[in-house]
DNA sequence: GTCTATAATCAGATAGAC
DNA sequence: GTCTATCTGATTATAGAC
């Protein structure tokens, strides 16, 4: 039996999955960078070392560049949560997961999207997996939230998917890169007084 | 005595001046709304309703233009901050700070910045009024966030460029459309919500 | 200063050979 | 699928008449 041809095409395939890794890698690191708008296809290209035509074979469009790293570190964050106790604490779990987005995002590997561009809302809104993992997470955490709203954990006059919001921004909140700069703090620092005052905010106890 | 040249020049300069105004509220709003890279010159030279080329008569660049949407915003809040009470409590003029900046941004006036756009920073830092405004802004929040933890209303174990940093984090903070997107709840609420988390945290008391 | 018209450039996307 | 070369349209900025 001539195994060459599969192995061949197999080795081909890998090759190819390789490479888009590659791209939605420096897709979201350039997104985390300096955003959707300011990202070039030509950037990605040059940086990933291939023409942009290629580019185009595998991705049809910025906005499904972009969407494809939305949806890996949505699957990131997927992992992460399914990965977390599910016995433990539903507050521990829910700081856990903000803990993880600051980390992320003070790593540089969390993409931002402008806040309103249309055409890369609906490209998102469109994708299957992005949206379902978006639901996903918005279930567990939403889950966790109202358990530790019954516990008297969190504040149970706020609504629930208030808190989820709030949570959800801290992937894009700017004070991490102000403190960043200053130089005066570690990153674990930073990232212990942005997740302190977002849970026990800033008056004194 | 004829006065009529000087009447006619200061009635042309009061239009030219009503002409500016014009032109930095469009830019004001169009910042609020997309952002500074999906603004375009043609879009604001449209919606005030002149050429484009005279747009560049008052303002040499995009970057001149968006810094004098900026600057606008600054000296609304060095008004806003001189005006309140002097022996008021710190932490009540804060908070007032505070809701003063989510009620602007709900309201679409809040300009809103690309977090790293190296030529508009460029432009920012150049412009002195901008940054004499800044430098003034955080001058006093930063003596009131000192008194507040000094008085034991804020939280002394934070550095307090950090408290001043999440305040001016609250004027991108995309919780505000997020919740006001749902329809659940009224501008009063979704300001008095981000107000209360921003001081009171997450926790339940 | 305002306008029309146009330059100059850049960025997203594609053609077509290999 | 990958490349070079190119197209197409959008966008910043300016020339020059009035």
């Amino acid at each position: 039996m001539n195994l060459a041809p599969v192995i061949k095409t197999s080795f081909k395939q890998q090759m190819l999955k390789a490479r888009e890794v590659a791209i939605i890698a420096t897709v979201n690191r350039l997104l985390a960078e300096k955003g959707f708008e300011a990202m070039t296809v030509d950037e990605v290209a040059a940086q990933v070392g291939i023409a942009k035509a290629s580019l185009y074979k595998h991705f049809s469009s910025k906005e499904e560049l972009a969407a494809a790293a939305m949806v890996g570190v949505m699957r990131r964050a997927q992992s992460y949560i399914r990965a977390l106790p599910p016995n433990a604490k539903p507050l521990d779990n829910l700081r856990a997961v903000v803990r993880w987005t600051l980390e992320v995002k003070l790593a540089g590997d969390m993409p931002s999207l402008p806040s309103q561009n249309s055409t890369l809302r609906a490209t998102l809104i469109a994708n299957k997996d992005y949206m379902d993992g978006l639901m996903d997470v918005s279930d567990r955490l939403g889950a966790w939230i109202e358990a530790a709203q019954a516990s008297g954990d969190l504040n149970p006059d706020l609504p629930a998917i208030a808190i989820l919001y709030i949570f959800f921004a801290r992937a894009c909140d700017p004070v991490l890169e102000f403190l960043r700069m200053g130089g005066l703090y570690t990153d674990e620092q930073i990232v212990s007084m942005v997740l302190g005052t977002c849970f026990e905010g800033l008056n004194a106890r």
